[in-house]
DNA sequence: GCCGCTCCAAATGGATCCATTTCGAGGCCG
DNA sequence: CGGCCTCGAAATGGATCCATTTGGAGCGGC
């Protein structure tokens, strides 16, 4: 795959993808080759890869002749993306989970403690993805990871559109699946772990269907 | 994503994408810019930017200032890859059968039947491909259809050797699961289209797991 | 007053040139 | 005789310049 190429590149493909991530560049803002070369002080030919990278990763749209943007979804894409998330992230638990060990389960039952103690919606993102990721921690599995890393990222922004909607009304909901996919692992019972895992998602899809305005 | 950007470029992709599928291009291949370019009477930019484009559908693998080879997949990586198959095909089958015609389902017949004419391996590799992708025909989810495309691209390779390798020995019973599939989408009963090709595609692995000389 | 045509600025696409990195061949030293 | 070091060719990475495309502003015609 595309790990490789051009250091450069990389990096500011990095700072684009890290941009959006955090939702400094909202979906459909365009972004224009000499303005972040300039930025990034940099040639244009480093920011046409990077646009390459990033849009092989779903975060940016290109377009023949036109340019780049950042990638929007409507709610039966973000939906059909759950889906997906529905039926791979069990794959990738199953992959992990036998070489979790009894420090990677406490650092998820801490991680949990935090997400219980903070009320901010940025904290909560990230926490959240860490605890997810820490379950898949042990995978062998780069192109099962790369496509849920993928799926993940491109629902970010709606994801936290949704967050600050709801505010903390689920936040026991979540706090519940997770401690319940955290034990389940503890007691190496790794089907009901998987069982959990789908649950938790598909949970947060139907939730997330009953917002439309999350989707303007 | 990325189906945009550079006519050129685009076209050497699709010029890359077809030698690597046809087989002209074996994984492990090295692929060098200067030759690639200087034999499509093109400059290396184009190359280089199709290079990515491939890359991001997982056909070559790149490595920072070292250079793009066709990716090598081992047993446990192409086994992963029909896993990803089975959970996600079956969802594709499902944006697509509710609107097949008629007319779609009598041409999976006729491709069934020159399947079964046929003893050509690369006709049956078309023909093949053919089928399921005229199933999934009228899809809305192309997020969904193009991670399948790549999943069913990057194991070409080893499916044409175990092809080679089994000959028509297991001409009947990909016929039977076919003809299947096809009799429960004439039927409607699009529950029992996904179990078939689930199974379809569950079975073709088990067998290819049973043959680690392909990946020699 | 509205629609359409032309032309121009701005942004993307491609070519060429130069810099940097990698890897192997060959020689030198131990 | 073998291992290591150096050097150089070859390939990739980056910068600059030019070509092409796009879309909108402004003018003209209906």
């Amino acid at each position: 795959m595309s790990e490789g190429a051009g250091v450069a590149s990389q990096r500011i493909a990095d700072q684009l993808r890290e941009r959006i991530l955090t939702g400094q560049l909202a979906p459909g803002t365009r972004i224009i080759q000499d303005e972040l070369a300039e930025e990034l002080r940099t040639s244009r030919l480093p920011v046409r890869e990077a646009l390459r990278i990033v849009a092989s990763q779903g975060l940016i749209t290109l377009r023949a002749n036109q340019g780049a943007w950042v990638t929007r979804m409507d709610m039966r894409e973000c939906d059909l993306t759950y889906r997906m998330r529905e039926r791979l992230e069990p794959m990738l638990l199953t992959e992990s989970a036998p070489h979790l060990t009894d420090d990677d389960i406490d650092e998820l039952s801490e991680l949990q403690d935090r997400i219980e103690r903070g009320t901010e919606v940025e904290e909560f993102l990230v926490l959240d993805r860490r605890l997810h990721w820490t379950v898949y921690r042990h995978h062998n599995a780069e192109e099962l990871a790369s496509i849920c890393a993928r799926l993940w990222d491109t629902t970010q922004h709606y994801r936290r559109a949704f967050t600050r909607l709801t505010g903390s009304q689920r936040g026991w909901i979540i706090g519940a699946e997770h401690r319940l996919l955290i034990q389940a692992l503890r007691d190496r019972d790794h089907v009901s772990a998987e069982q959990v895992l789908e649950l938790h998602i598909r949970r947060t899809r139907v939730e997330l269907s009953r917002h439309p305005e999350v989707f303007g």
